[in-house]
DNA sequence: TAGATTGTTAATCGATTAACAATC
DNA sequence: TAGATTGTTAATCGATTAACAATC
């Protein structure tokens, strides 16, 4: 609750970015990396990096740089990567079933345990290793696994209940693929993945070059 | 190449959500909105509300508000949605099957073409009524069908490869869901649908809420 | 010691908000 | 006319950058 434990958002969104960089020098055995060069890997300014972490205390080395490791391992704990995270998919359709597995859970603590689904005909499957269970279990599940997030794969129709069901059954967080404005209490986590947003932004972009073209 | 065709990139962001707004109040058969009432809807503003919509000339009316209708219309055509976009999926595993079907892309002017795969036992296949072809196929297909927008969803080691295909077969923009760093000539639009920073947002969050906790 | 690089303070830039004259 | 609401200008806020003293 302290004011340190505030982390202003545009810094936690360029995080994941320093982590994956880090990551990087790691994998090529660097010990050091001066602000100057992160910045220049990130295409930002070497001011900003330098800003950026010294919100986490002062892991910078005059004259030698930022120890790589330190940072990194600093990095992943403040993004909460140490921490196992339960998670369940709900809607096994494709996009469902694509969500059951990613290369990257592991390394940021997240377990997926199941799929949910409503349609008898895939109840039972398997997709990589995860089953699809009947979405009718899906509340005593959440509470007996301790699930903490569920993303949220279901056609828009039944995406607010799908949502309730969840958020009464225990869990935090919604990662929330439908396209649909959903409610949810205040004190729930609710991330939109909204991928129609970068559906505009490439029609916006095709649209202004178009218009260059015909000046 | 005016100055007027540079929309800043906050405006074009926030773009996506007065359209969803403004269809929301088209299907309620409203005919004006107030600055103040679109502002509530989005949890914005209602000087920032004028100050957007300002940039595309002068829609409203004073003592009424603005015509949705026309509104709704113009901001339409400024994310280039009546324009017919060609695009295909590269890559089609259970994300590329997902990609290939979206409620909302014949709203904002996207055709998916077809789905594109190595694997012999996928290939001939057909998902949300998009056919897999064999991705040899991919550069030909481009060039004959003028395909604008290529959506990779590819395995990473194939990530480069596939992207350099479309490239230079005259792909103009690429929807990125790999997590993998991607080298792009700088004229192409390049949007990178990056689904693990959702994750790592939610377990920033919920690190924040466990520290709360423990205080 | 001279050179490199941090952490931080002050200056700058850009975006949002408040305020209000214009006007339907 | 009185009330509502825009479009725009000035004020504020927040984030980024430049600069530099501290120091390894």
């Amino acid at each position: 609750m302290s004011d340190k434990s505030q982390i202003p958002d545009k810094i936690i969104s360029r995080l994941p970015q320093y982590y994956v960089q880090l990551k990087r020098l790691l994998e090529k055995d660097c010990q050091y990396v001066s602000s100057e060069k992160l910045a220049e890997q990130m295409e930002l300014s070497s001011s900003l990096v330098r800003r950026d972490l010294s919100h986490f205390g002062s892991f910078g080395k005059k004259s030698y740089g930022y120890d790589i490791h330190c940072l990194h391992e600093k990095i992943a704990s403040i993004m909460g990567f140490t921490r196992e995270k339960n998670m369940i998919v709900l809607g096994a359709g494709y996009l469902g079933r694509a969500l059951a597995h990613n290369d990257s859970y592991e390394e940021r603590g997240y377990q997926v345990l199941a799929l949910f689904d409503v349609d008898p005909a895939i109840i039972g499957l398997e997709f990589n290793n995860t089953t699809v269970l009947d979405v009718d279990l899906a509340p005593e599940f959440i509470e007996e696994h301790e699930v903490e997030v569920a993303a949220l794969a279901v056609p828009f129709e039944a995406a607010q209940k799908m949502a309730d069901m969840a958020v009464n059954s225990g869990v935090q967080a919604i990662w929330d693929f439908t396209e649909t404005p959903l409610e949810t209490p205040q004190d729930i986590i609710h991330i939109e993945q909204n991928m129609n947003d970068g559906l505009c932004k490439i029609s916006c972009r095709l649209m202004d070059r178009s218009k260059t073209k015909t000046q």
